[in-house]
Parts: C-alpha cells; structure tokens; sequence
DNA sequence: CACGCTAACTTGGCG
DNA sequence: AGTTAGCGTG
C-alpha cells in the first residue's frame, strides 16, 4: 500500500514538472486529480487507490494549479488517515505541505470554535466531554428529573441525544417532534443536559460538528472568511458522515456566491457507499448516494481496478454485495489474475474453528508461504478473540489483539485526566464530581447528594458549593464531610498553584498521582489488574513529556525561521498556548487510540520476531487494512449476520457491507469458517450457516470440511422468517431441544432434561391477549407485539407495575403462563 | 460510608 | 461467561 508511489526526489519540493503526478495513474485515477471546478464525487471501490488519488491531488493542486496550501482542508476521520495523508503529501511536494489544514472532522472543529470562541459565548478553556462523560452528565440530569432509570437509562437518553444532535435537531425541535413517551422525556433531559453543559463550560463530541454548523449559520460573515480561507474541501470516507457533518460541509464549501461574490470552494468527496458501516453512530449512507442531487452540478467518478486482490476475493466479494438491494453498481476487477481458491471451513464448534484457523497459519507459515505478520483474523464481535487467544497461546502462535478497551478510556487515565481537567476548568462539574471521592477520601454519597442540593438552591455552580462547604455555609452537612471536603479543596487548590506557575504538565500529572495517593494506593494493592493501571498512568505521564518536549522544539523552530511552512498544528496562533494544560488536554480528548494496528509489512511494528504475529480484530476495526491471507471467521446466521440484524433490512444491508469489507481485505488468500455450536452468554447456540456464504459463488470456494449431514438445521436460535432476498427461512422455531453429539458431551447429563434452567432462554412466542408472569414486574397482559423472529417485542401490561415494551430474545426473566 | 452482593446486559467504535 | 451498575448490609 505505501510502496506504489515512489517519485523521482525532483518531483518532491513542488517542482514544474507534474508528469510524475500522473504518469503511473490509470485513466479514472488521472480524470479524479486532474478535474477543476464542479464538485468531484470519487467513488473508490475497496483497494482502488483511493489515499493514492487524494494526495496525488493535493499535490496537484499545488504543484500543477498554483493553488497555495493555506487554501486547502482535507477533513478525515480519524488521526490515523490523517497523519497519512499529510505526510504522503509532504513526500510528494515537500514542508510546504505544512499550512495545509489536514484534521480530522473534530480537530477542524475545535480548532474553528477555540477561534471563534468569543463569537458564540464560549470560554476557551473548555472541556470536551466523551461518551463515557456524556452519560455521567446524563446520570444526573435523569436523577434531577426525576426519570426511572430503568426506562430511561442514562445510556439510552444520551444516545437519543446523540441521535438529535447528529441531525441537528435542538431541545425545542426534539420537543415538537416527540411522538412518544420516551421522546419527550428525552427531549426535556436533552434541554436540561445542554445546560448543564454549559453551567460546566463543556461540549460533548456532538457539539463540536453542530457547534460550528450553527457558527457558521448564524455569523455567515464567519462562513464567508473560513471560505474565502479554504478555496478546496476535500473529503475522505464520505460515505461515514452523518447529517450534521455534511451541514459543515456545504457551509463550508457554499453552495452560490455569497452577496460578496464569493463563489462555492472546490469540493471532492471521496467514499464508497458498500463500505459503510456505521450506521449505528450516525452515518447516512444517503449523503453520499445523493451527492449528485446536493450538489447539482457534481461530476462522478468510479473506480473499479482494485490493486490489492486476486480476481476470485473480488468476485465473492462483487457476489455478496450486489445482493444488497437499490446500491449503485460496481464491480471490482483486477488484472493480477485468479488467484487461489477461498477455503471453507465447517467446525463442530468455536474451539474447533479455532483450531482450525491455527493449524492452518502454523501449516502456511511452515510452508514458507506467509508470515505471522502477514495474517489476520476477523471476527464479528471483540468477546469473540477469547476462544483464538487460548488457543494461539497454548500453540506458542504469535498473536496480537487489536481493540477493545482503549488507552484514553481506561478508568484510571481518566480519573488522572479528569484531574487535570478540573484543574484547566474549575466549572468542569462531571470531571469534579467524578474526582471528588477518587480515590476514597469520605466524601459519600451523601455529601454529594447534599452538596448538589445546596448547588441547585442557591443556582451557584457545583465547585462554588464546594467552596461553600468549606466556608460552613451547608448546614445539612456532618463535620467529618465538611472535613474531608475542606481536605480536598485545598488539595485542587494546591495542585492549580502549580498550574498556575507554568509547571510543566507532566510535573502537574506527577504532582497529581502523588498528592491524591492514587498512585499509592494502587501500589499498595495485590491485584495484578493494578500493576498495569500503574503502567498506563506511568505511559500517560510519558505522553505528556512528550506533549511537552514537542511543543517547546516547535516553539523555537518557529521562533527562528517565522515565515517557512513547517510549523503546522500551531501556526494559526489558537487559543490554547502551545504546550499548556488545556493543549494538552485538547490533543488528547481528540486521540482516540494510542494502539496503533501493526502493518502488514512489519514495520516499525512489531519486532518481536522476523516473522511479526498474527493480527487478531473485528471487521470494523479492520477496515482500511490489508492482508496478503485473512480468515473471516463466525460466518454464522446470528453471529453474522449480527442477531439484532436478522428481520431488519437495513440492518442486514449495513452486516452485507460488513462481509464486503472483511472479504475485500484479503490479498492472496481467504479463509471463511462457521461452527455448527457455539457458546452465547452462557448457553450453546446451535446457528446455521450466514447467509453471506451461501451468497459467495460455490465454485470459488473449496470447502475442506462441510457439515455432517443432518446436523445443518435445528435447535438454538431461529432463523428469522424472512421477507426479503430468496426464500431463505423456513422459520425453525425450535423448542431448545438440543441434539448435536458435542452438546451432549460437553455438557454431561444436565442438558437432557429441558427444565426449569432452559425456561428463560428459549425465545418467547406470545400473541395479543396472553398472559405472562415477569420475575420482576410480575402478571401481565400481552397487549401488542411487533417485528419478528428474534427482533420481536412485546408490549405488556402489567397493571400496576406499568407497561412495558420487552425485546423477546435472549434471558427475558418471564414465563408464559 | 465502604464493602460485597445480586441483577441486568451484552454489536461495532471514530473523536 | 464476564462485566458493571444499583442496592442492601456491616
């Protein structure tokens, strides 16, 4: 992927010549950097190139239209993507690069509201709060209010809000559109949560895109200056914005001349619709399907020549997608030829598969025909890895586990930045509240809870009832509280004196862990979870040296040669002095992962051995990556597709673009498996093959192992009776009777008896009018029922209890009486 | 106020 | 199964 394109060392530096900008392009890759002018859709296909053709045309645009790099935002989504491009950019024209805006959709945006802070009633300082501190915030604002946290969940009520937010609905829209209970609710506590956000000088990641739509709206002399600044937008992964992103864009690029004759910025978007695949966080497939209406003018292009896989990866993959209905077509071809035949693999369980999956990477490594390095492992879900780890390690099997969870949302590096936060901003309520009692200083629940009153009755903010309770001015408060609160106010207060006097962040962190005795504490403890939160804490304040020692050698290049191009995140002078706490706090709340994946070609990666390890992911984390022999693993109707998506069409579509993704990063070769059983909270799941493999066409794939006949189709989850495609389903509703010889061995003589342990697993059947017992609402009535196969709900009144919609699958605690 | 227990939930994961 | 949030008890 990054070997493609060396260019002859003239051609870097921004030279004359742009021949070698295109010379080894084909003819869609040269049409997609050479167009001017209208809007430029590029639909780049997997492995089309596609990073290759944004930078050649950033470079273009530099090298060959004399556009200056200060007019250029290349907005991606992720640092990752980012830092590529730029720095393929300056391989290509040199530090010039460096006034380039390359940012990520929330660095553009923070960087455009730190600016323009004073314009929308903001405070610079203030925090960005993440999902995790979204949902504390939400906590309190459904205690305030008084809402059942069953039903309203602080989880649910700050996803809704996270919805609205992605499509710009305020509090007064969500409120008018509300068509339901919850959504009333909800669009009370969104009302009440962004005050809170703004009583604790806060925004969450939401903000941060509907923010700057709504400055750029409402201050469109602001508009104007970004976009007489910013004469190219360019647009990577189009196909994962949501609404609200799109928004910024067409505010940003325009869409006429404004009243100063301003015409639109040059607009290239590119993405590929069949790799979408975050629906679920908001993204809408539909921006990039209807580009040509948004913007009317818009030329497309396709590209179809992939130069990452063997024809047949490409034509399982051209098979599976095309089954997904009303998508543009598209068809990858290569020239590299057939290739090897895709594997197939039927186990009788996951220990099975995944014994399998090692065996073959031992034999293919024995062979000579790969590296560990060069393999990886898919799988739909994170808890899937267990099963290939216990394996890996008893074969010695090099391996590394990509996801789950990241450094930044550890629990530990967070209490030690919620720390830091509070002491950049002292309104920062969720990050106080969160400190306050961490580690242990008797500061209850009870105080809090009293201290919180006494904040909402005299309207002061959390951290002034602080100060109150100090100065003896809550009564309802015990000594031994007022006590310990005194004790930690003068602890914050202690630790912002050194803020206060330029120490160095890494010496406020240090100062931080000693004084608060969190790092005592975990010290003092046996449990060896605790060691390595000692170790993240020590890698956080090694990161922040860094951060440190980055800004200062920053600081004097610009401060000795002012009017070169190098200097980039920091030349525009924002608001966060370089190398301060709030720089710093700002960089990491816009860094999701530190772990970076390991390349393929080992570099700079892992050195454990020649050879690299085995990569081990879901597909989502997968995306964007190759590797020369991929195993997809779980191909399983309820597994993957993923449960919640069976019945559900859309749903269904999005796992299909989840199949074309995982098949479509193989290069040589593609292993896809099943198990006949496999173990699902608990209890073995018995699932039939996915859909998805019946779709790849049978002569490509040479099966190694099939099914014992008769073993295909029977107990464990049903098939949803389905609706769409062939007539797949023949809707096995089975009663959980399980029969397969593994079951009976692994599980001894309990499993022949279907007593009262199965009572709650087997998938409720229930119609209108039935009568049900619920461990804890009690006797109820059925009043409706909704979807089907396993997505059924039923709504059910339960009298006094209330009524209640439940989902029917998996351990509802209710019996049909 | 802290600890230990039980009950509920469980996709994916950018910033 | 494993985790985590809410809850009752020492």
């Amino acid at each position: 992927m990054s070997t493609l394109f060396d260019l002859p060392p003239e051609s870097a530096g921004g030279g004359v010549s742009h021949g070698p900008l295109l010379d080894d392009l084909n003819p869609a890759q040269r049409a997609a950097v050479e167009h001017q002018g209208r809007p430029l859709l590029i639909v780049a296909g997997a492995g089309s190139g596609k990073t290759r053709v944004l930078t050649r045309r950033i470079a273009y645009l530099l090298a060959a239209r004399g556009v200056h790099p200060g007019q250029i935002m290349a907005i991606t989504f992720t640092n990752k993507a980012a830092a590529e491009m730029r720095d393929r950019v300056v391989d290509l024209v040199g530090g010039r690069a460096g006034a380039m805006w390359v940012s990520t959709f929330h660095s553009m945006c923070v960087r455009l509201l730190r600016r323009e802070a004073k314009t929308l009633e903001l405070t610079s300082n203030f925090s960005i709060y993440d999902a995790d501190d979204s949902r504390r915030l939400m906590a309190l604002v459904g205690r305030d209010l008084e809402l059942d946290p069953k039903r309203y969940s602080a989880r649910a009520l700050a996803n809704h809000v996270s919805n609205l937010k992605n499509e710009l609905i305020d509090p007064d829209a969500a409120a008018d559109a509300a068509a339901n209970d919850f959504e009333r609710r909800a669009a009370e506590a969104y009302r009440e949560y962004q005050n809170r956000l703004a009583q604790a000088n806060a925004l969450d990641f939401d903000d941060l895109i509907a923010r700057t739509v709504e400055l750029f709206q409402a201050f469109p002399d602001v508009a104007e200056h970004y976009r007489r600044r910013f004469r190219h937008v360019l647009v990577d992964e189009y196909q994962d914005t949501n609404h609200a992103q799109y928004t910024l864009i067409r505010e940003l690029v325009g869409t006429g001349p404004t009243e100063s004759g301003l015409p639109p910025s040059e607009l290239c978007v590119v993405g590929d619709a069949d790799q979408s695949i975050y629906a679920f966080r908001g993204a809408t497939i539909r921006n990039i399907e209807e580009f040509e209406r948004d913007f009317p003018d818009a030329r497309t292009i396709l590209l179809e020549q992939n130069y990452r896989s063997t024809q047949t990866i490409l034509s399982a993959a051209n098979a599976v997608i095309s089954r997904n209905p009303g998508r543009r077509e598209k068809r990858l071809w290569t020239d590299a030829g057939q290739g090897e035949r895709i594997v197939g693999y039927v186990a009788d369980s996951e220990h099975d598969e995944a014994a399998f999956v090692a065996e073959e990477i031992d034999a293919l490594v024995d062979r000579g025909e790969a590296k560990y390095s060069d393999v990886a492992v898919f799988y739909r879900t994170n808890n899937q890895s267990r099963v290939f780890e216990e394996i890996f390690i008893r074969l010695g099997l090099p391996y590394r586990v990509v996801g789950g969870v990241r450094f930044y949302e550890r629990k530990e590096v967070k209490d030690a930045l919620a720390y830091l936060r509070v002491l950049a901003n002292p309104e920062d309520t969720v990050s106080l509240r969160r400190i306050l009692n961490v580690p242990k200083r008797g500061i209850g629940e009870r105080a809090e809870a009293v201290v919180a009153t006494h904040a909402e009755r005299e309207r002061i903010s959390f951290a002034s009832a602080l100060r109150d309770a100090v100065a003896g001015r809550i009564p309802l408060l015990n000594p031994r509280s007022q006590k310990a609160i005194t004790a930690f106010v003068e602890l914050i207060d202690g630790l912002r004196e050194l803020v206060d006097e330029g120490t160095d962040v890494a010496d406020v962190l240090e100062a931080v862990l000693d004084r608060t005795g969190y790092r005592a504490e975990l010290e003092g403890s046996d449990d060896p979870q605790d060691a390595s939160r000692l170790e993240n804490l020590d890698e956080l304040v090694t990161v922040a040296r860094e951060f440190t020692e980055f800004a200062r050698s920053v600081g004097e290049d610009t401060g000795t040669s002012e009017d070169t191009d190098v200097a980039t995140d920091f030349e525009d002078a924002d608001v966060a002095e370089p190398g301060s706490l709030s720089a710093f706090l700002e960089r990491v709340s816009l860094v999701a992962d530190a772990d970076s994946v390991p390349s393929p070609d080992g570099e700079g990666a892992d050195e454990a051995d020649e050879d690299g390890v085995v990569t081990l992911m879901t597909v989502h984390t997968a995306k964007g990556l190759e590797y020369p022999v991929v195993f997809c693993t779980g191909w399983e109707d309820g597994v993957f597709p993923h449960l919640r998506a069976l019945g559900e069409p859309k749903e269904l579509a999005e796992e299909r673009r989840l199949a074309y993704v995982a098949i479509t990063r193989a290069q040589r070769r593609l292993y896809v498996s099943r198990a006949l059983v496999r173990n699902a909270w608990g209890q073995p799941m018995s699932n039939p093959a996915s859909r998805f493999l019946d779709e790849i066409p049978a002569e490509l794939v040479d099966w190694r192992r099939l099914a014992p006949s008769g073993t295909q189709r029977e107990t464990g989850t049903p098939r949803a009776v389905t609706t769409w495609g062939r007539g797949v389903g023949t809707g096995v509703t089975s009663s959980g009777v399980r029969t397969t010889s593994f079951q009976a061995a692994s599980r001894g003589a309990r499993s022949s008896r279907p007593n009262e342990s199965w009572k709650n697993k087997v998938p409720l059947k229930l119609d209108v009018g039935d009568r049900v017992n619920h461990d804890k609402y009690g006797l109820g009535t059925v009043v409706a029922t909704e979807g089907v196969g396993p997505r059924t709900t039923a709504t059910i009144d339960f009298g006094s209890a209330g009524t209640v919609r439940l989902m029917l699958i998996g351990n509802v605690p209710m019996v049909k009486l």
